[in-house]
DNA sequence: GACTGATTAGACCTGTCTGTCTATTATCTG
DNA sequence: CAGATAATAGACAGACAGGTCTAATCAGTC
């Protein structure tokens, strides 16, 4: 009861310590923030970070955690909005697009933080969990299109995702997601004729 | 004089900290290894280094700059190996190949400076030299082939060239060139047969 | 009011970072 | 041999990192 109301009219110190860590860390990068910093814009005690999360890293993996929902969160609604094949896989671009305009979008939030990472980290892991999340969904939305090879076209994609993640970011260029979606369509369309094609040899 | 003869007996003490921050750096990451370690494989005293680059940063920036120079020369190569317009552009995407298969490979020295640095960081303007660099190579190949509109594919082609950097580390996958390669070629045919179309219905 | 348990601020520890400085040694020039 | 130049090892400074610990404060329950 009191735990309600109190979570209703203040965030739990988790909470605030996630939201801070969300805007810091990906702001100026896992290894450049510290924890004081964390901890005095989340206007938590540091042993409560320690009791909390136990680490750093942790609190870096809880980060990369609520990141990875909240990027398939929007990428999903942007994909349901359709109702064609060719209409959600293409979704997907769109809805990186709306992720670039977000104001203070600074790049794919995996990426950056595997590059701080040492190899084995659980920073490494996030970023896995979310590329093959990623890569899932592609292939499941390329094999609905009946294209013949989904993995194939899935992998291609996932090329153009990347790429137009780090060229909004290295380009200041948000416009990439619709370089990427102009691409991406032309090989649905190339990856459906070829099919058709061995359809209509076979 | 002597000067030669000792440049050739052993490397300046120029060349062997380029040659231990190209390794270092790029293995661990820029922020992650400190000057110390830098000096230490490069077997050289901490005054020289300071006398030499004058800051961290800038030889950072110097390290970058050696890479840059070492990838280019090797993109170069690939597209030189070819005659036909169509085969050099493709190439490209064959000179990553070679790059990803190099022991040690770990993704684009510049996305992961990049991914560490602050705003307005040295680091940054090599970054941006280096995307330049890229872009200008692929819009020069692709006007040579002469598709209509050689900026958007090139644009189209340097999502294809990043993602399959980031794929080539992020899934351990040095493969990723191939597929890049793959998806470059149907860009290619397709925004060859989108200019024939407009020329024989022009 | 008394007890429990979480939360607070902040001192503190140990280690590492960039960068400076000193004192010594080696090398090349005349 | 003498003198200038540059490179050496390494101590040192000041800042900051992650993490621990203490002591005080606050909340809710009996």
């Amino acid at each position: 009861m009191a735990v309600k109301e109190a979570r209703a009219a203040r965030p739990s110190a988790r909470e605030r310590l996630l939201a801070a860590a969300n805007e810091l860390f990906y702001n100026e990068g896992v290894h450049t923030v510290g924890i004081d910093r964390v901890i005095e814009q989340a206007g938590v005690a540091k042993a409560s970070l320690y009791n909390t999360f136990g680490s750093k890293d942790e609190l870096v993996r809880a980060y990369l955690e609520t990141r990875h929902a909240s990027v398939a969160e929007l990428i999903t609604q942007a994909v349901e909005r359709y109702d064609t094949p060719r209409e959600r896989l293409l979704a997907v671009f769109e809805g990186q697009g709306e992720l670039f305009a977000q104001p203070g979008y600074h790049g794919c939030a995996f990426a950056r933080a595997s590059a701080e990472s040492h190899p084995g980290d659980l920073v490494e892991q996030a970023a896995e969990t979310y590329r093959r999340w990623v890569r899932a969904l592609l292939t499941e939305l390329a094999a609905q299109t009946g294209v013949p090879e989904p993995e194939i076209l899935a992998r291609q994609l996932h090329l153009l995702y990347d790429g137009s993640g780090q060229s909004a970011r290295m380009d200041h260029d948000p416009a990439a997601a619709a370089a990427a979606r102009a691409a991406a369509a032309t090989l649905l369309d190339a990856a459906l004729a070829c099919g058709t094609a061995a359809r209509f040899s076979g």
